[in-house]
DNA sequence: CGATTTTACGAAAACGTTTTCGATTATCTT
DNA sequence: AAGATAATCGAAAACGTTTTCGTAAAATCG
C-alpha cells in the first residue's frame, strides 16, 4: 500500500539508512553480504527511491520539456517520437507542452517549465515570436536548451535544423531541369525563418538559371493547410495563365492544390509539374504520386535530444557551454509529379 | 544566476523562513504589512518555488503521465492535444510515453512513470496487451488511472470511449439504407477490443436487416495502413464480384481503398459504396469525399483528463475510489462516397 | 605484539519547502 | 488595571534521499 522507504528497510535489517543507500548503490564500503541482504528485502518489499527526494537532493529530474507549436502534424509528430525514443533510451522523461504557435502561450510555457525545474527544454518556435528574451531567459538560468526546425538564428545555443535554403534551391532547380519556364511558389507566413529559407532557396534558383524573379507568383499560404493549397491554386489560374511549374512549402498545402487541378482535369506535369516539401506518407499515395523534399522528422527529434543531452551533461562538469548547430541531410523525392514522359533533350 | 530559496528572503528581511512561506500563501496569521513587503522582494529576486522541495513536502507533483500506443497518428495526436490543454488549463503537466503496441514496452513505461511518482495515469493499451497485472498493479498502488480509446473492459478503473459497436452498427446500416445488398467489412486485428466491437455492430446490423452475414466478406487489416486498404480491396475484388458496399475501420485504411477503386475505375459509390471510421481531415478531401463516423479525439482527450482530475481530486480526500465509464457520442457524417443520386425509392 | 592499513558501518547535515504548535505582543473587555 | 482575546511571528519537525566524514573493528604488516 504505502511506498516502502529506505528507513524501513533499515529498521528491519537493524541497520542504518546510510548502509541501506550505499548498498542499493554498490558503494565499495558496504560488504557483499549486506549489500545482498539489503538488495533482497528491497525487492521482497518492492521498494522504489522517491523521486521527489532524490530530485531534490541530486537538483536534477532526469525529465526535459518540449515546446512544439501544434502537436497535430506530421512532421512535428515524428520528431516527437523521435525526441521521446531517444529520452527514453537515456532514462529521461518528456513533459510535451504546445505553444499554438502563440507567443505568449510559449512564453508561459516556458515559465512552467523552469518552475518545474526541468533538465533541460526543447522548443520549436511559433509562428508568431519575433522576440526571443524569453529564450535568454532560459539561458540565464542555466537550463540546457536546444532549438529545433524553427529556431531564431539569434538566440545563443545549439540547434538541429535543415538546410531549407538549399532543399529549396534543390526543388526549384529540379522544376528547371524538367524544363519548367514560369514556376510559382506557395510559401508560408511571412515571420518564421523556415519560410523565408524556402522563399529565398526558391529566389537564388531562379536566379542562378536566369530566370527572371516575378514576385506575382509568389503564394502566401498563412495556415498551411489542404485549403490553402486548393485556394491558392484557383488564385493562381486566375490570375496567370502561363505557369507550369509550382514550388510548394509544404506536402499538404500541395496535396490540396494537387486536388483542385485533378478537378479541373488539369494534367501534372503536362499542363503544371508539382513540387511539394516533408514528404508526408500520403503524397507517395496521391494520384499522381507528389515529388517532395524529403524532411527527416523522426531523426530531427532523435539528434536534437542528443544535442541537448550533451549539453546537460557538460553542465553537470564545467560552466562553460558550448553550442552546436547539425544540419540534417535532405533529398528529392521524385515522383511523378514531375516525371514528364517527353523529356527536354 | 542560482535560484533563490525562501531562506533568503527571509535572511534579506530578517524574518523567519516561516513566516516568509506563509505570507507568499497568503496565510491568515500574517500582517498585510509584511505580507506586502515579503511579495515584493520575492517578485523583485524573481523567486519561484523549488518544485522537488514542494513535491517532497506536499506528496505530490502536478504531473501525469500518458502511455499511448503511437504518436504519429492523427486520432491519437488529436486526444493528446486534448489531454494537454486540460492539463494545463488544471495546473498539470503531462508526460507522454509511446508503447509501439507492445505490451513489454507498455509495461515498463509503467513502471517508470510508477517510479516518477506522477499523480495519475492516462493509458490506451498496445494491441499486445491482453493480461492486465501491470494496470492493477497501478491501482494498488493508489495511483488514479483512466483508460481511453483502446481499454480493458475486465480492469476497475474510469473510462472514456466511445460506443463502437453502436457506431459501426450506424456504418453499417447506412449502407444498407442506401441500398447495398452485399456489404463487407475491413477489420482491424483480432485483439483489441476496438475492432472487436466494431465488427459485431457490423455483424449486427447484417442479423438486424435479416441479410446473412458471410465470414468471407471480412478482412483483416493488420496494420491499419493506406496499403492494407489498397492490398485487401485488390483482393476483396479477385474474391467477389458482388459486394456493393464497404464498411471499413478506419480511414486511412478507407483511403487506401478508394485509391485503388479510382484507378480501376470502379465508380463510388454507384459500383462500390464506401462507409470509413474516424473522420480524418483527409477524408473530406479526397475524391470522392467520404463518409464517415466522427471519433472526436479532441473531446476524448478532455474528458480523460476531466475524469483523471476528479479521480485525484477525490483521492486526496477519501480512500474509497469511484470509477465511472463515459461514452462519447458519435455521428456518422454523410458524403459522396455513399451519396446514390437515383434514390431507392 | 604493537603499529598500521583496510574494511564496514553510522551519525549527521543538507536539499527547500510546508505546517503544526507554542510564544509573544498588542488590543480589547469590564 | 487585570484578565481575556486577537494578532503576529518563529522554532522545529517532517518529507526521503545522498554523501561527507568520522570511528570502530578487523586484517595486515614488520
Amino acid at each position: 500500500m504505502k511506498p516502502v522507504t529506505l528507513k524501513e528497510i533499515a529498521e528491519i535489517l537493524n541497520i542504518s539508512v546510510t548502509t541501506v543507500s550505499k548498498a542499493l548503490k554498490d558503494y565499495p564500503d558496504v560488504s557483499t553480504k549486506t549489500k545482498r541482504l539489503v538488495k533482497e528485502t528491497a525487492t521482497m518489499l518492492n521498494y522504489k527511491p522517491n523521486a521527489f527526494a532524490v530530485n531534490l537532493r541530486t537538483k536534477e529530474s532526469k525529465t526535459i520539456g518540449l515546446i512544439i507549436p501544434e502537436i497535430v502534424h506530421h512532421f512535428f509528430s515524428n520528431v516527437i517520437k523521435g525526441i521521446i525514443a531517444q529520452a527514453e533510451k537515456k532514462g529521461y522523461l518528456v513533459i510535451i507542452l504546445q505553444s499554438n504557435e502563440s507567443y505568449k502561450l510559449e512564453k508561459k510555457q516556458i515559465n512552467l517549465l523552469l518552475a518545474k525545474r526541468v533538465d533541460g527544454i526543447l522548443i520549436s518556435l511559433a509562428n508568431e515570436t519575433t522576440d526571443f528574451t524569453h529564450l535568454d531567459e532560459i539561458i540565464k538560468m542555466d537550463v540546457p536548451l536546444v532549438m529545433f526546425d524553427k529556431i531564431a538564428k539569434l538566440v545563443n545555443c545549439s540547434k538541429v535544423i535543415i538546410d531549407d535554403r538549399a532543399a529549396s534551391k534543390l526543388a526549384t532547380q529540379h522544376l528547371i531541369d524538367i524544363g519548367c519556364k514560369r514556376i510559382a511558389h506557395f510559401r508560408g507566413p511571412l515571420l518564421p525563418q523556415n519560410s523565408i529559407d524556402r522563399f529565398l532557396g526558391y529566389k537564388s534558383a531562379l536566379e542562378e538559371n536566369n530566370i527572371l524573379y516575378d514576385p506575382a507568383l509568389v503564394y502566401i499560404c498563412e495556415n498551411m493547410s489542404f485549403e490553402d493549397g486548393k485556394d491558392n491554386i484557383i488564385k493562381m489560374l486566375n490570375e496567370q495563365n502561363d505557369v507550369d511549374g509550382v514550388y510548394i512549402n509544404t506536402d499538404l498545402v500541395a496535396v490540396g492544390a494537387i486536388a483542385e487541378l485533378n478537378k479541373r482535369k488539369i494534367r501534372i506535369p503536362e499542363d503544371i509539374a508539382i513540387v511539394g516539401f516533408s514528404n508526408w506518407f500520403m503524397s507517395s499515395v496521391i494520384s499522381p504520386s507528389l515529388t517532395t523534399i524529403d524532411q527527416p522528422g523522426y531523426k530531427m527529434g532523435k539528434q536534437a535530444f542528443k544535442l541537448l543531452y550533451k549539453e546537460i551533461s557538460q553542465a553537470k562538469k564545467s560552466a562553460l557551454r558550448q553550442v552546436e548547430t547539425i544540419t540534417l541531410d535532405t533529398k528529392l523525392v521524385q515522383r511523378d509529379s514531375t516525371k514528364i514522359s517527353v523529356m527536354t533533350s
